[in-house]
DNA sequence: GGAGCTTCAATTTTT
DNA sequence: TTGAAGCTCC
C-alpha cells in the first residue's frame, strides 16, 4: 500500500476513483503521469485483469514512459495478483498505434489487406498532387497541403468523401471559397488510398470509428475487451477520437479522462477543447478531481505562467500553486539579430551551467518553429556544447530511409501507390516520367490497381513502348521475388536481400566518394538494417518467427522522438513547444519571442486562436523548474533578407513583477536610426568578448515604432500587420523599385497587390511578403 | 530518358 | 536562403 502514501489527496482521490465516469483536470506539473500509472496498478491490485484496461495517449513517448513507470511499481511487490509480469497485457499506446492494429486484425471487414499500408504526409501530399494534376486543375488554386488539410479535417469530424459529397453546405463553402472541386479530390483520394491498400493517418481513427459503426459484433467485442478506459491528454482529442472512446465506454463507463485546458495545443489538428467541457454532458454522474499543487516549478514561473493565462476566456477555473521556493525572476533578453540571440542564449547557458554545476541535460531551448533552432545549433557548436535536436526531418523520413523502406512495404502490400512511384525507378532502371504517368492513369482508369496492371499487361493493354513493358515486368518479379521470402526469412535477413538485390545499397556505396551528406546516407541505410536485426533478436528471442511485415506495422506511427537515445543522454535539448509538452528541465529558453513568429501570424485571425498560441506559451513557461529565460531579436534573417520585429505581446503579458529586463550586452542597444539598412554593421561585431563599449539603452520597446517596415508596424501599440493599401497607390518594392498598385486581390494573408514597375513591367505578389512602402508621388 | 541549369515561390505546430 | 518545378540540351 506504500506507493498510494506517495500522493497527496486529491491525486489519491483520483487514483483511488476506479469505476464510472472521471475526469481529471490536471495542472502542470501536478504530478499527472504518477495519477494515471498509479491508478492503473491500483486497478490490478484491485483484481482487474490488465487485459480489460486501455489506456490512451498522444505519443509514443507517453506511452512508453507509461508503461515503464508501471513496470517499476510492479517489481515493488505492490500490484498484488497482477505483478509486473501481467502488465504487458495492458492495452496501452497511442491512438493511432492501438486503433492501426484492431484495423489490420479486422482488415477484411471494411474491404482492405490485412498488411495494409499506412501513408504518412509526404505519401499523402504526392497522391494528392496527382490526383489534382489529373483532373487537371491548377495547383496553384489547389495546393496539397491545403487539401489535405481540408480532408483531414472532414475525417477528423467524421465526415467521409461521399458525404462530404452530399453535404450542400460544405459545397457551398467550398464554392464561395473558390475551391469549388474539393469534393471531386476527396472522393479521388479516398479511392486511390482504398485501391492501394493504403490508410492515412486520419483514415486511422476514421476507418475505427467505421468498423465500430457498421460491426456490431466487433464494438461488442472491443467494449467487453477494454471495460476500463483511460486517456491521456484528453483535451487534445479530436470529434473522431472523442466519438470512438465513447463508443467503446458506453457499455461500463468506466472511463477515465486526463487533461488540462490550459495546454490545448493541437486544434489545428482538429482537437476540440469542448470534448472537455462537454464531458459532463456525456456523463452527467461523472467525478471531477482537480489537481491544482504543481511539484515542478518555482513560485514566480508558476505565477509568471498563471497571470498571463488568466486572459483566455475559454478555460475551466483553477488555481495552479505551488509549495516550492520562489526562486529568480525570469530572465528577459533581447538582442538585435537571430544570430545573436544564438549566441547570447548559448553564453548563458554556458555561464549557469557553471555557476550550478548544473548537466547539459538540465537545459531546454525552446522555439515556436523548427527552423529557428538553427542559429543555436550554430551558437552550440561553437562552444562544443553537446546538443540533440527534437522533430524536424526524423529518421524515417529520410530520403533514402524512404525508399528502402518503400522496397519493404511494395513487398508486403504489392498495391501500396506510393511505394511504387517512389521506387520504380530508383535505383535507375530507365522507367521514365511519361512512362510512369501513363500506367498511373491507365490503372486509374481500368479501376485497377497498378499491381494487378503491370502484371497484366496482356489483360490490360497500355501504351507504352516495349523496352519500358519489359522493364517494369523485371520490376514486378523482383518484388515478388522478395514477397516469396516474407515467410521464410526473417526481418533481418530479407531487409538486407532487399537492400542488396533492389540496387539501393550498391547506388549508395557508389555515392559515398561524393560527400559528408552520402556517407551519411549510406550509414542511415546501416542503421536501419541494424534496427532490423535488433527487432529480429528481440523476438526470437522470445522464439517468435520476426517477419518484415511486422517489423512495417508500427514504422509509420514513429517519430523522431521515439528513436532511442544514445548511451551519452548529457546534451543540451532543442526543441518546438509543441513537442516539449509533458516534459521538464530545470532550466528553459525560451526564445524568438517576437508577434508574427510567437504568437504566429497564422493564428492571429481569431480570438480562440490567439488563445491558443497563449496556451502554447503557458504550456513554454510552465516546463521550467528552476529557471527560465525569455528572449527575442529585434531582426531576423529569413529567406534571403532582413525583417525587423517587435516584441511578443506574450512579454508585456506577464506580470511585470516576475521580469528582470537584462541590460543589453556589447554591440547592443543602438537605436536603428531610419533610413539606416537593417542587418548590416551588426553580424561582424563578435570577437569573443562579451563585455565593453555599452552605448546608451533605449528601452525594450522603443525601437519598434522606428522600423523600416511600414507594413508591419502600423503605429503605437496597434499590433496588426495589415496597412491599408489602394490601387492607384505609388509603392516602393526592395527590388524592383517604384511602382503603381494596379489591382488588389485575395483576403487576408492571401491578400495580392498586382504592382507596375516601369522598369520591371507588372508583377503580382503577396502582400505579406512583399515588403513594399507607400510612398508620395 | 536524364542531367544540369534557371526560375519561382515561400512562413506553424505533428500522429 | 532553400527547395521544388520547369526548361534545355545531350
Amino acid at each position: 500500500m506504500s506507493y498510494l502514501d506517495e500522493l497527496n489527496q486529491s491525486q489519491r482521490a483520483a487514483v483511488e476513483n476506479i469505476y464510472g465516469p472521471t475526469m481529471v483536470i490536471a495542472g502542470a506539473g501536478s504530478g499527472k503521469t504518477r495519477v494515471l500509472t498509479y491508478r492503473i496498478a491500483y486497478m490490478m491490485e484491485q483484481g482487474i485483469d490488465p487485459y480489460n484496461i486501455l489506456a490512451l495517449t498522444f505519443t509514443n513517448k507517453a506511452a512508453k514512459e507509461m508503461q515503464e513507470r508501471i513496470a517499476k511499481i510492479g517489481a515493488s511487490g505492490a500490484m498484488g495478483y497482477y505483478g509486473a509480469s501481467e502488465a504487458k497485457h495492458l492495452t496501452m499506446g497511442t491512438f493511432h498505434s492501438v486503433f492501426s492494429r484492431v484495423l489490420r486484425f479486422n482488415a477484411e471487414r471494411i474491404g482492405y489487406p490485412i498488411n495494409f499500408t499506412i501513408y504518412d504526409t509526404q505519401d499523402s501530399k504526392s497522391l494528392l498532387k496527382d490526383i489534382i494534376k489529373e483532373l487537371k486543375l491548377d495547383d496553384k488554386v489547389y495546393k496539397p497541403s491545403m487539401v489535405l488539410n481540408r480532408i483531414s479535417a472532414a475525417k477528423n469530424n467524421l465526415i467521409s468523401a461521399d458525404e462530404y459529397l452530399a453535404n450542400d453546405e460544405i459545397l457551398a463553402e467550398d464554392r464561395m471559397a473558390r475551391r469549388p472541386e474539393l469534393a471531386r479530390i476527396f472522393k479521388a483520394y479516398s479511392e486511390r488510398c482504398f485501391k492501394a491498400g493504403a490508410m492515412d493517418f486520419d483514415d486511422l481513427l476514421y476507418k475505427m470509428y467505421v468498423l465500430l459503426r457498421d460491426f456490431p459484433d466487433v464494438l461488442g467485442y472491443y467494449q467487453q475487451k477494454f471495460q476500463y478506459i483511460l486517456v491521456d491528454e484528453y483535451q487534445d482529442t479530436n470529434f473522431a477520437q472523442y466519438t470512438i472512446v465513447k463508443m467503446l465506454a458506453a457499455a461500463y463507463e468506466n472511463i477515465c479522462v486526463v487533461g488540462d485546458d490550459a495546454q490545448s495545443i493541437y486544434s489545428f489538428r482538429g482537437a476540440n477543447i469542448q470534448n472537455i467541457f462537454n464531458f459532463k454532458v456525456d456523463y452527467p454522474d461523472f467525478k471531477l478531481f482537480k489537481l491544482e499543487q504543481n511539484y515542478r516549478s518555482t513560485k514566480n514561473i508558476v505565477d509568471a505562467a498563471n497571470s498571463v493565462i488568466a486572459r483566455n476566456v475559454d478555460q475551466i477555473k483553477k488555481e495552479v500553486w505551488t509549495e516550492n521556493g520562489e526562486g529568480q525572476l525570469l530572465n528577459v533578453i533581447r538582442t538585435l539579430t537571430d544570430n545573436e540571440e544564438g549566441k547570447q542564449i548559448v553564453n548563458r547557458l554556458y555561464d549557469i551551467k557553471t555557476q550550478e554545476g548544473a548537466e547539459y541535460s538540465d537545459f531546454a531551448i525552446l522555439y515556436r518553429t523548427n527552423k529557428q533552432s538553427r542559429s543555436f545549433e550554430e551558437a552550440l557548436r561553437k562552444m562544443n556544447i553537446p546538443y540533440k535536436i527534437y522533430g524536424g526531418i526524423s529518421f524515417y523520413q529520410r530520403k533514402e530511409i524512404k525508399d528502402l523502406l518503400a522496397y519493404f512495404r511494395l513487398t508486403s502490400n504489392h498495391r501500396d501507390e506510393e511505394a511504387f512511384k517512389r521506387v520504380i525507378n530508383y535505383p535507375k532502371r530507365g522507367i521514365g516520367k511519361t512512362t510512369i504517368e501513363t500506367i498511373v492513369i491507365a490503372s486509374t482508369n481500368y479501376g485497377i490497381p497498378i499491381w494487378d496492371l503491370i502484371t497484366n499487361f496482356q489483360q490490360y493493354p497500355v501504351q507504352i513502348n516495349n523496352s519500358a513493358r519489359l522493364k517494369i515486368e523485371e520490376f514486378a518479379t523482383m518484388i515478388k521475388s522478395f514477397a516469396a521470402q516474407l515467410d521464410k526469412l526473417n526481418a533481418y535477413e530479407l531487409g538486407q536481400h532487399i537492400a542488396k538485390s533492389s540496387g539501393i545499397l550498391k547506388e549508395l556505396y557508389d555515392e559515398k566518394e561524393k560527400g559528408p551528406e552520402e556517407v551519411e546516407r549510406y550509414q542511415n541505410i546501416e542503421a536501419l538494417i541494424g534496427g532490423l536485426k535488433e527487432f529480429t533478436d528481440s523476438k526470437e528471442e522470445v522464439d517468435e518467427f520476426a517477419s518484415l511485415s511486422e517489423f512495417m506495422l508500427d514504422v509509420a506511427l514513429l517519430t523522431d522522438a521515439d528513436t532511442t537515445d544514445a548511451d551519452d543522454k548529457n546534451y543540451v535539448s532543442l526543441m518546438t513547444i509543441h513537442s516539449s509538452k509533458g516534459l521538464e528541465f530545470p532550466h528553459v529558453f525560451l526564445v524568438g519571442l517576437e508577434e508574427n513568429l510567437f504568437p504566429s501570424q497564422m493564428a492571429l485571425q481569431s480570438r480562440t486562436e490567439t488563445e491558443e498560441e497563449r496556451r502554447l506559451f503557458y504550456v513554454a513557461v510552465t516546463r521550467a523548474m528552476k529557471s527560465c529565460t525569455l528572449s527575442y531579436a529585434a531582426t531576423r534573417f529569413q529567406w534571403g533578407s532582413v525583417t525587423s520585429s517587435e516584441s511578443s505581446r506574450f512579454i508585456d503579458e506577464i506580470d511585470a513583477k516576475f521580469l528582470h529586463h537584462e541590460a543589453p550586452q556589447r554591440g547592443q542597444g543602438r537605436s536603428l536610426s531610419s533610413g539606416m539598412s537593417v542587418g548590416r554593421g551588426f553580424g561582424g561585431t563578435g570577437n569573443g568578448l562579451n563585455k565593453s563599449l555599452n552605448t546608451p539603452t533605449p528601452s525594450p520597446h522603443s525601437i519598434s515604432q522606428r522600423n523600416l517596415k511600414p507594413l508591419s508596424s502600423a503605429g503605437d501599440g496597434d499590433k496588426s500587420t495589415t496597412t491599408e493599401y489602394k490601387v492607384g497607390y505609388n509603392v516602393l518594392h526592395e527590388r524592383f523599385g517604384k511602382g503603381k498598385i494596379t489591382k488588389l486581390e485575395g483576403q487576408g494573408p492571401d491578400k495580392k497587390a498586382t504592382i507596375f514597375f516601369p522598369h520591371h513591367g507588372a508583377k503580382t505578389l503577396l502582400l505579406r511578403f512583399a515588403n513594399l512602402t507607400v510612398v508620395e508621388e
